[in-house]
Order: C-alpha cells, then sequence, then structure tokens
DNA sequence: ATGCATTTGAGATTCATTCTCATTAAAATT
DNA sequence: AATTTTAATGAGAATGAATCTCAAATGCAT
C-alpha cells in the first residue's frame, strides 16, 4: 500500500496534478477492500467510513487510477463500468455467471501469450487486456 | 440468409413468439451489411430503406437475436453497446484501437482451447466468450 | 501567508437503454 | 373469413450511469 500511494503521488506529480484530500481517500478505498469494485461501491464505502467525497469526484478520479496503472476496466457487471485492481495482481480471466453475478477468476499467462502474438500479426500494440467469458458457475447451473 | 432466417422462425416458434413485421425487418438488417453494429446502426439503416421500425422494437429484438444464438454481444465501444454475427462465423479475437476505434479480428481457436480448459477446472459452463484487448492499431501508433 | 491555477461539490445534463400503455397485428378458433 | 385471444408495436416518458458546469474551496509555489 505504500508502494501503491507512492506510484499515484509520482503520477499526479508527473501529471503536474494535485494530490488532494479527496483522491487520497479514494484511492485508500480503492486499495481496502475491493477485488471488484464500481462507482457507487466506492461511494458508500467512504460514505461509510464517515468521509465525504462526491459522486462527480469520483468519476473524475477512477479514469486517473486508470491511466496511472494502479487498476484496469474489467468487463461490465450489471451496466455498471467495474474495476479491478492491477498492481501486483497477475493478470487473469474473468468467468462471469449470468445467473448469480459471481466473478470467477482464473489463470491467464498461457492465453496471454497466445494473444501476444496474435497482436503481433496484427501489428497492434495492447495497452490492456479484456478477456472473459459469461455462463454459468458451479452453483448455478441447476 | 435463408438458413438463418429458418432458424429465426423456429426459435420465436420454439418460445411462443410471433413473427411479425418489424422482427423481420431487424433481421434482415442485422444481416444485410454489418460485421459489428448497435441499435442505433440498425435503426438508421432500417430507416434508410424506407422501412419504419421503432427504436424500442429494436431493443426488444436484438436480445431475441441473441437468445437465438444468431448474434452476440460483444466488446463496447463509445459507450455503446455492440453486438456481431455468430452464427456462420468463427470466433475471434477483437483488438479495439483506443485512437480511431477500429476493431481487428484475430485467430482465436487455440485461445478458445486454452479457455475451456481453464472454465473446466471451475466447473464453469459458457456460453459465451468475451475476449479482446484494447490498445492502438498499427495506424495509431504515431 | 499570498496568489493563482486546479479541484471540488452539488446539481443539472446527457444519452443509452428500459418501461408504459393505448393501439395494432398475429395466430387460434370458430 | 370473421371473431377472439394474445402478444407486439410505437411514441414518448422514465431510468440511471456517466459527464458537465460553475461558483466556492483547496493545494502548492513563491
Amino acid at each position: 500500500m505504500k508502494k501503491e500511494k507512492d506510484l499515484y503521488r509520482d503520477f499526479l506529480r508527473s501529471k503536474n496534478l494535485k494530490m488532494t484530500k479527496p483522491r487520497l481517500i479514494i484511492m485508500e478505498a480503492v486499495f481496502e477492500n475491493h477485488e471488484h469494485f464500481n462507482v457507487d461501491d466506492l461511494y458508500e464505502q467512504i460514505k461509510k467510513r464517515h468521509k465525504n467525497v462526491s459522486r462527480a469526484t469520483i468519476y473524475r478520479t477512477v479514469p486517473l487510477l486508470v491511466e496511472s496503472g494502479l487498476i484496469k476496466q474489467s468487463l461490465r457487471c450489471e451496466s455498471k463500468d467495474i474495476y479491478e485492481h492491477t498492481y501486483g495482481h497477475e493478470n487473469h480471466l474473468h468467468f462471469i455467471c449470468e445467473k448469480c453475478g459471481k466473478i470467477i477468476e482464473s489463470g491467464f499467462s498461457d492465453v496471454a501469450n497466445l494473444i501476444d502474438i496474435l497482436a503481433e500479426k496484427e501489428n497492434f500494440k495492447i495497452s490492456e487486456y479484456n478477456l472473459g467469458a459469461r455462463g454459468f458457475c458451479k452453483n448455478c447451473q441447476k
């Protein structure tokens, strides 16, 4: 968490952006609890801690966290954009259950290697993988 | 196209849904031009042909086409849900350029096989792959 | 501490998608 | 082929996530 904060601070500095209290609170919220989260999750989480940050600010800050490389956008869930940590996390696949909404993570590096090869062929520079599948998890297969 | 139409008709019948004029027009539009399309594309396309179908009806019909297996939802683009044909199309990867929005398709079956293996491990039944990557296409790499 | 540029909060706005409901159309029945 | 039943449509209203606006507040260099 120390590391993340430093990276964030450096990133902001490099962009001539200020390290403000709301930006800190949001980044703490992001790194406190979650594997996957959306803006509303963050908003509720922050409010619970008796801190106060407007939704607008969270919407403005999340893209900064993405740009800094600390989190990335994941597949959408329930018509909301969702995000996940990247710093210190291996790339992984998502299996999203269409019934219960559960998100199962699974290994990845072999898949990524293959995709890298395909991208190479197209002369495409990948900045973010977006890999998953919808279907039904163990419990929801009746 | 004959085949698709029959599949569609059978699907509707199996669900006790009616084969209506709007549903036909929409399905024709879907299969006339596009690789990838969104609801607005369909709406404009249909209007151009001097036919008239409301947006609401397109929004209601697209999920039927998805359920019937003729099309599937793809990665979002420009904050719109986009769809693509599946019938008669191999699974493929998407490389989505963040600058020009271009969608490059690439081979897939090796990747799919790997993912099948991972899903097997999780006892997860895949109904739809959702594989892609964002980044920059050849032309947009400055 | 002072001044200036940036950021924030609150609410308004946008825009894709969904919903409502009175009207219309398809299929089933006669 | 007319009638009944049932589902589907169109038009516009409603929803809700995400974005924008702008006056007030804050961070930071000096």
